[in-house]
DNA sequence: CGCAGATTGACAAGTACCTGTCAAAATACG
DNA sequence: CGTATTTTGACAGGTACTTGTCAATCTGCG
C-alpha cells in the first residue's frame, strides 16, 4: 500500500469540497433557472446565443462541451420556442441558433436573479478569500490539465 | 438590471473554477480507474460496500445519491462479477452488496494508482494553500446548504 | 396483536453529458 | 480545377444521475 503524505490527505479533503459545492452550485442553478422554464444547461445555452446567432458547434466550442451535448439542449430549446433556426449564408449546413422574444425574456429573468442571488453570497465571504481560493483552484486546474 | 458587486463578479469567477476543476477530477477519477475496469461511480460504490457487505440504501445514503442511482451501479458491478447479492436476515426485500475476490482487487488496484497520484498532485501545492482552500470551500458549501 | 406509515427494490421516463459513425458541405492545397 | 482533409449536424448507443410510482416488507404505536 502506498500510504497518503500529509498533503495527499489534505487534498482528498479538498476534493470532497469541490464535489460537494460543484453538486450545491449546480441544484443552485437549477433552482435560479426553474421558474423561468430553463434549467442550468438551457440557460447557459441561451446566455451564448445571446451574444448572436451562433451555430451549434460554435456553442459548443465556447462552453467546452461537444456538438452532441449543445445540439441535444439546443433541440429542446427549439421545440419550447425559445430558439429559432436560422438559415446560414456562410455554411449550409450549420444553421444558426437566435434567441426569440421567449428565449429572451428567460434569459433576463434568470440573470436578474443569478445577479441577487450572487451578491447575497459574495456579501459573506470576503473579497480576498473569494481571491484566493479562485487563484488557488486555477492552479489546480492548471496542474490537472497538464496531466 | 441588478448589477453584480465586485465581490459577486470576483465570485462568479469561482463558480467557473469549482466548475472546471469539477470536471477535471471527474475525468482524472475514470482515467485512474479505468485500467482496473472501473469508473469514478464504480468504484466509489466498491468502496463503500469495501468497509462490509451493505445494502443499496445504505450506500445511497452514504454517499449523498438516490436508491435509484447506486440500483443502477450496483446492477453493473453484479453484472461484472465485482459484488454479489447475499441474502440479508434482517430485510427479507434488501440484499447486502458484498464484494467479490475480483472486485476487491479492482478496487485495491484503484486505490493504489489514487494515493501516488494525490500524493504527486498535492506535493505541488502548500500544505497551507491546500487548508485555505478547503476552509472557504467549506464555508460556502455550508452557506449554499442553508440557502 | 393489528394496522398505519415508513422503507425498500424494481420499473419507467427524463436530463445532461459522453463516444463513435455517417454523409453532406466547406476548406485547404497541389 | 479537382481532390484530400476538416467540419458539421444527425443518429445510435452508453453512463450517471434525477423524479415519480408501485407492491412488498418492515416498524412503530395504540
Amino acid at each position: 500500500m502506498i500510504p497518503l503524505s500529509d498533503r495527499g490527505l489534505e487534498f482528498s479533503h479538498l476534493l470532497i469540497e469541490v464535489f460537494r459545492v460543484n453538486g450545491l452550485l449546480l441544484a443552485a442553478g437549477d433552482e435560479l433557472a426553474a421558474p423561468a422554464g430553463l434549467t442550468s444547461a438551457r440557460w447557459q445555452v441561451l446566455g451564448v446565443v445571446d451574444h448572436g446567432p451562433t451555430t451549434v458547434a460554435e456553442v459548443a466550442r465556447t462552453m467546452g462541451l461537444t456538438r452532441q451535448a449543445v445540439r441535444q439542449t439546443a433541440a429542446s430549446l427549439v421545440r419550447d420556442g425559445m430558439v429559432v433556426l436560422q438559415d446560414n449564408p456562410d455554411d449550409r449546413r450549420a444553421k444558426r441558433l437566435a434567441l426569440t422574444p421567449r428565449g429572451r425574456s428567460a434569459l433576463r429573468e434568470v440573470e436578474r436573479r443569478q445577479a441577487a442571488w450572487a451578491n447575497e453570497l459574495a456579501a459573506r465571504i470576503s473579497l480576498a478569500e473569494i481571491q484566493a481560493v479562485t487563484g488557488t483552484l486555477r492552479d489546480l486546474g492548471d496542474l490537472l490539465e497538464d496531466r
